[in-house]
RNA sequence: GGGUAGGUUGAGCAGGUGGUGAGCUCCGCUGACUGUAGAUCAGCCGUCUUUGACUGUGGGGGUUCGAUUCCCUUCCUGCCCA
């Protein structure tokens, strides 16, 4: 007893913010280049040790220290300026000492640009019943073996500082899936605000960012409060956490604009964590958000969904059999200027894994080219103006299903969706590596 | 030619020895997926006026109140023997 007292007086002091030592400069620096003066919306240059983030962008999720089905060159085509991996994961398999041992997860993974780490907070509480949450951390079972395991912020930090990506992210506890007491809302956002305190005092790499994450649900009042504890808290970027969940739009947008109105003149990049639809990430976008996740586009692209200008499509559909022509018309990845819809429909019945391939190929590059065309916008101080054709472009889930007849975009070339993005490179990045792998033949 | 085992909804099967065979797996059709236990899951998959009804066990005939079941005949397939 008298130790379980010491104890949570240990954990308290250690999640007080006020004796937090001052924190070293980090490797890190985020600035803000253009804004839309009719929304939020922002563009901005994030630098980190392996390369530079123009923003707004997306990072595709690579779980395993693998985009699934990718190889490193492809996500260089696809436009990907980082990628994030999970800690949870990687912990379990194949051990982030190992991968400390091999050099780090860049090395690890052959990846060279900047890399994230999720904390696995979202992983522990996904796992269910195989989990039980204390103040201290959270006790699960692994589900590769049923292995019991101990998650604090102090061990995650520690996990994430051995896999050395150029971001870390703070433990945190999101609210429980089906849990939308106000009452657990609350709870889970203090005591994620406690253990951001215990992440950030147990963080040293210097050449690491470390990222907080703000709570508090769909309840406007507590987003904003939280948002606010994180803004006091000496981390070098600011993560909305929660919010891919089954909240509707509206609910969303609400929760996006209390914490970015909490968040009203701080310099830090936001990184909205889970979101991946082509409109999500634009309202988001709109509303003050920098960065963002998902697993969506992978995911869709695997079950044979494609996302394409103006609507999306499903390749198992019998439909597209007999379509000779490209997914997307407008879109410039290795899928589309390469393969017919028909071979990709094939593929799919058929369960080749090209397909599978070829397919998030597609996806990442849509959504990368749809990011690269706000960006464009931000700079060029068209967004307002650009916004209907914008929305119109999307893909993704909500837009149209497209088949024989339904072309995306007829003009592609005038569309928002234009494949050259020469400001940011990403084509030029293509080029070159074509042209270094030609001199490496020659 | 003789013998034998079979013919069940696109395919492959299960079941059923006189009292309502629509059950499974593929294939096929469709949907879902948002900080990846999911290259996965879910629904549909004879017809229709689809919370239910109807049809359907190779074809034809017979017995019976009633046949997938018993009898006759015929067609088809596998195997064995000549």
């Amino acid at each position: 007893m008298e130790w379980e007292l010491s104890e949570s007086a240990r954990l308290a002091a250690l999640s007080d913010p006020s004796t937090l030592p001052v924190r070293a400069a980090r490797s890190l620096r985020f600035s803000v280049t253009a804004t839309d003066p009719t929304s939020n919306a922002r563009a901005g240059t994030l630098t980190l040790p392996h390369g530079v983030v123009e923003t707004p962008d997306f990072m595709p999720v690579g779980t395993n220290a693998t985009v699934k089905s990718l190889d490193p060159e492809d996500l260089h085509a696809i436009g990907a300026q980082i990628i994030l991996a999970n800690t949870y994961h990687l912990y379990l398999r194949p051990g982030h000492e190992r991968i400390q041992r091999l050099g780090g997860l860049n090395k690890f993974a052959a990846w060279s640009k900047p890399m994230l780490t999720d904390s696995g907070g979202f992983q522990v509480v996904s796992l269910g019943p195989l989990m039980r949450i204390r103040e201290a951390g959270a006790r699960f079972h692994s589900h590769l073996d049923g292995s019991e395991h101990l998650f604090t912020p102090e061990r995650s930090v520690e996990i994430q500082e051995a896999l050395g990506p150029d971001i870390a992210v703070a433990f945190d506890q999101p609210v429980m899936p089906g849990s939308t007491e106000r009452r657990d809302v609350l709870r889970a956002m203090q005591r994620t605000h406690r253990w951001a305190v215990r992440s950030l005092r147990a963080h040293s790499r210097g050449d690491q960012a470390l990222f907080g994450i703000a709570q508090g649900g769909i309840d406007p009042e507590l987003r904003a409060e939280s948002a606010a504890y994180i803004r006091s808290l000496p981390f070098e970027g600011i993560n909305l956490g929660g919010l891919a969940g089954d909240e509707t739009p509206e609910e969303r947008n609400a929760a996006v604009e209390a914490t970015i109105g909490a968040l009203d003149g701080d310099r830090r990049v936001r990184y909205l964590m889970g979101l991946g639809s082509p409109v999500d990430l634009l309202e988001a976008v709109l509303r003050g958000v920098d960065l963002f996740d998902s697993v969506l586009p992978a995911r869709v692209a695997r079950n044979g969904q494609a996302w394409v200008t103006g609507g999306r499509m499903n390749l198992r559909n019998a439909r597209h059999l007999d379509e000779d022509q490209p997914l997307d018309a407008a879109c410039d990845c290795t899928t589309c200027r390469r393969f017919s819809r028909a071979y990709l429909a094939h593929l799919f019945r058929a369960e080749e894994l090209l397909g599978y391939r070829l397919l998030t190929i597609h996806n990442l590059r849509h959504l990368s080219a749809f990011m690269c065309a706000i960006r464009l916008a931000l700079r060029s101080g068209t967004l307002a103006a650009e916004l209907p054709r914008l929305r119109a472009a999307a893909g993704g889930p909500g837009t149209p299903r497209l088949g024989v007849g339904d072309e995306p975009s007829e003009e592609p070339a005038r569309g928002a969706m234009r494949p050259r993005y020469a400001e940011d490179g990403r084509l030029r990045g293509v080029n070159r590596q074509r042209a270094t792998a030609r001199e490496g033949r020659e």
